[in-house]
DNA sequence: ATTTATATGATGAACTTTTGATGATTTGTT
DNA sequence: AACAAATCATCAAAAGTTCATCATATAAAT
C-alpha cells in the first residue's frame, strides 16, 4: 500500500475512533512505529488532529469546520460537477451572474475561476472558494447565516440587487415539478430567489435527475420562468413537451 | 479503449478512492505502468490531482483554502488573543454585537463561541469560524468582497443595520491618534464603520500598542466616540488624560 | 494501400523517497 | 529521583521514480 493511501486510512481510523494510540495504529496497518509516527505527524500538520502522548486525537475545534466544507457534497458528485461545467460554459467575461446556494451550483467555481465575471451570491461556500481568484468580483446581499445550506438568508428585499443588472442567474432547487414549479426548503431564501428570477435576463436551473417530480416547502417560481434547464439525464416527455411549449432550452450535461 | 476514455475512467477511479497506486491502476486498466504514468501526468497537469510517491491522490484544494484562514494572522498573535479575550469578557448572553473586520477582533471568536449572542459582522473569517457554533446567530450586511481584509465592503448604508439595535460594537483600526481619531485603510468600509459607531450603545476599540500615534487613509470616528479602549499595554499619559476627560474606560488585557 | 502521426510497451541507468532499525534524548509517571 | 515510554535524529536498505531510447501497434489522412 502506498503512503498516501495509508495516511487516508489512518485518518479515517482516527476519525472513527476519535483517537488512537501509536501501538494500535502500528498493529492495524502493519508498519513500524516509526512510520506511523511520521504519518501521524503529517496528519497533525494538516490540522485535523492533535498529537497526544503515545497517540493521536481529533482536534474538535477545527473538525466541525472542516467537515462542513469537505464532507458535505458527496451524493451524485460527478453528476453535479458535469452539470456545473455545462452551466459554466454559458458564462462569459464581463457577465454579471448570480450563483444560488446549493451543492450543484457551487461546482461552477471550478470552471469560471479564471473568467472575468462579477458574481452575486449568498452562497458562503462559493465565496470562500472564490477567495483565491482575484479576477472574480464577489458581491453578497448578506443576511442571516443559515447553517443548513451555508448561505445567507435575506430578511427582506435587498437594495444591492437593484444596483446590479444580473445577466444570468444560476439557480438550484430541492425539487422541480410541473404543478409545483421550482421549490426550495428555506422560507428565508424564497423571496430573494423569486426576486432574482424576475430580474435576471436569463435564468438557468441546475438540477440533477433525481430532483424531478419532487417538491420542497416553498415554490419560488414557476417552471416557465426558466430559460435553460441544465441537468444530467434527459427528462421524460412531459417535461420535454413543456420545455418546447415554453421555449425552455434543455441542456444535458456531457 | 481510447486514451481519452481511459483517462476519464482513471479520473473517476481516483476520485472514488481518494488515491491510487500506479500498480493498482495498472492492474485495473490493463495497461503498462508507462502508460499509466503518462495518463497520471496528464491528470496532474489538469490540476485536480497531485502526484504522490508510488501513486496519485486528489488535490485537496479546499484544504489549502482553509489554511489561508488559519495561518494568516501571526504578528502579535498572543497580544491580539489577549485583547480579544479581554473584549469578549464584556459580551453577555442575548447581546447583539458588531464585530469589525481585522485580525484582532477575530480572536474574540474563541471566547464567545459558547455564548448566546447575535453577531453582526462583515468579517468573512469570523463568519467561517463561527460556522460550527450554532448558538451564534450570525448576520452580515454583505457587499463587495475585499480580499485585502477578507471582509465585505458596503456600497451604501445598509437597511439591515436599522433592523438591529446593536448593543456593543467591537471595532478595529489600523491606527489611532488624538488628532486623527480612529482610522482605517478602506474607503468602502469607512461609511459602515462610522454608522455602526453612531448606532451602537457601547463602542469598544480593540488595538494593540503599536497602533497608537499612527493613522490610516480614512478617519471613521473621533476617539471621543469610544467607550472602551481595549489594548495590551497602558498607553502614555496623553491618552490616559484624554480617556479620563472623555469617560473612556481603558482596558489593559491580562 | 501507403504514409504519417499518435499511442503504447519494454528496458535500463541514474536518482529520490520511504521505511525500519539503532541509539541518544526527552517526557510523563510514580 | 528513578523508571519506562515516547520522541527525535541519523543511516542504510528497499521501493519507487524519472528520463531516454527503441520497437511495435493503432488510427487518421492522402
Amino acid at each position: 500500500m502506498i503512503k498516501e493511501k495509508r495516511i487516508n486510512k489512518i485518518e479515517e481510523y482516527i476519525k472513527e475512533h476519535k483517537s488512537a494510540s501509536l501501538d494500535e495504529l502500528m498493529d492495524v496497518f502493519k508498519v513500524s512505529k516509526n512510520t506511523i509516527r511520521r504519518d501521524v505527524q503529517e496528519l497533525v500538520e494538516r490540522g485535523d488532529f492533535k498529537k497526544v502522548y503515545g497517540g493521536v486525537a481529533i482536534n474538535d475545534e477545527k473538525r466541525a469546520n472542516l467537515e462542513s466544507f469537505h464532507e458535505r457534497q458527496v451524493r451524485n458528485q460527478t453528476e453535479k460537477e458535469k452539470i456545473g461545467k455545462a452551466a459554466a460554459d454559458f458564462v462569459q467575461d464581463e457577465d454579471i451572474i448570480f450563483i444560488d446556494s446549493g451543492t450543484t451550483t457551487i461546482e461552477m467555481i471550478k470552471f469560471i475561476k479564471n473568467k472575468q465575471v462579477t458574481v452575486i451570491t449568498n452562497n458562503l461556500d462559493f465565496i470562500v472558494r472564490a477567495l483565491p481568484y482575484e479576477n472574480l468580483n464577489v458581491i453578497t446581499a448578506g443576511g442571516i447565516l443559515e447553517r443548513k445550506t451555508n448561505s445567507f438568508g435575506s430578511l427582506k428585499y435587498m437594495d444591492i440587487l437593484n444596483a446590479y443588472n444580473i445577466n444570468k442567474a444560476f439557480m438550484a432547487s430541492t425539487g422541480v415539478s410541473l404543478t409545483n414549479g421550482v421549490t426550495n426548503a428555506s422560507p428565508l431564501e424564497s423571496e430573494l430567489k423569486a426576486s432574482i428570477v424576475n430580474r435576471s435576463s436569463e435564468v438557468f436551473l441546475l438540477v440533477d435527475h433525481d430532483k424531478f417530480d419532487k417538491y420542497g416547502l416553498m415554490t419560488y417560481c414557476g417552471l416557465d420562468k426558466i430559460d435553460y434547464l441544465v441537468t444530467d439525464i434527459m427528462p421524460n416527455e412531459v417535461y420535454q413537451d413543456f420545455a418546447k411549449k415554453n421555449t425552455i432550452q434543455l441542456v444535458i450535461a456531457e
